[in-house]
DNA sequence: CCAAACTGTTTTAAGCTTAAAATATGTCAA
DNA sequence: TTGACATATTTTAAGCTTAAAACAGTTTGG
């Protein structure tokens, strides 16, 4: 294992060294990659369905009529272009979503079927229930402070990380 | 595997559970997935590696001399067997670990290379120092919250979460 | 002994993901 | 007008990921 304590900007008192921040890291991605695992699972099994697939229809959920640009969507999922390029294509071939004309002939917009709503709306219901469950053992305040934490978190990453997807 | 990115109404006051949860899960994924493709870019420009990659070095940096076999390795990635067999074929391939021989030949143990060993220990150092200087804007004091509260969420998903990966 | 059950791993088929290159369309200035 | 630049998306090639099936080796009860 390495041990270096690197010679880091120290103009914060009290910051968080590298191991508290590695350890930090990994209970992080730890509890987050359990639920995306939980999640996944059951999409898959009461479903037939997948994560990426859900955030799609979810994204698209909220957006009603209007619905999305592929870059629209690529921005609100965090993920390139390219992917969602491939997810809209596989929705289509299951008839939940459609596309819709515009007048730029460039832009490909989306939205849902009235399939793809009814799917989407049973699976939010299952989807809200199951996140509910496993944070069940956490207490009101708990979930707050931890929300507030990583808000704040998402702040301090937002300072060194305005890097594009996309090339 | 990827999540929605929700955008839930700002005030939250006396929301039923379920949406305070979703919100806190939502914030979770959110700071996960900056933090991994920001490293994973990193890696990837200045390394020429990927994160599972990492992944895989790292845990076999832990394990020494002794090694690891597929299914340990599996363990400690979170990830299903037939993954590692793929990502130990092609650092196999990249001469950064190797087999050891052993008494069952149904298991198929593997250790760092010298090489292999340098290209972590250099990966590692400069992990770390991202890694810290994401976290850098919280406190000493917000960050060991942060990770406490961590540790009690692991513990609730554990009450939820007992299934298995591999079929 | 040896067949059945068990264990560890690999293979397979499908989907997800990205970066980079390619394609298609739109805009604008000379 | 038209050619250069800009924008939106798709394609491509490679790697990651999983569930399920297949494979290989070990153990065990008769």
């Amino acid at each position: 294992m390495s041990s270096a304590v690197a010679s880091l900007p120290d103009r914060l008192g009290g910051a968080p060294d590298g191991k508290r921040s590695l350890r930090l890291w990994l209970r992080l991605l730890t509890c987050s990659t359990r639920i995306e695992q939980t999640v996944s699972q059951r999409l898959r099994d009461e479903f037939g369905s997948t994560l990426p697939r859900f955030d799609m229809l979810s994204a698209l959920d909220r957006t009603g009529e209007a619905g999305l640009t592929m870059g629209e969507a690529a921005g609100m999922l965090m993920v390139s272009n390219g992917n969602v390029t491939g997810l809209a294509a596989r929705l289509k071939t299951d008839g939940l979503i459609e596309a819709m004309a515009g007048a730029d002939r460039r832009v490909q917009r989306v939205r849902l079927t009235p399939l793809g709503q009814a799917r989407f709306t049973a699976m939010a219901r299952a989807h809200e229930r199951w996140i509910e469950a496993l944070f069940a053992d956490l207490t009101e305040t708990e979930a707050d402070d931890l929300t507030r934490l990583l808000e704040r978190t998402k702040r301090s990453l937002h300072a060194t990380t305005h890097e594009e997807l996309n090339g």
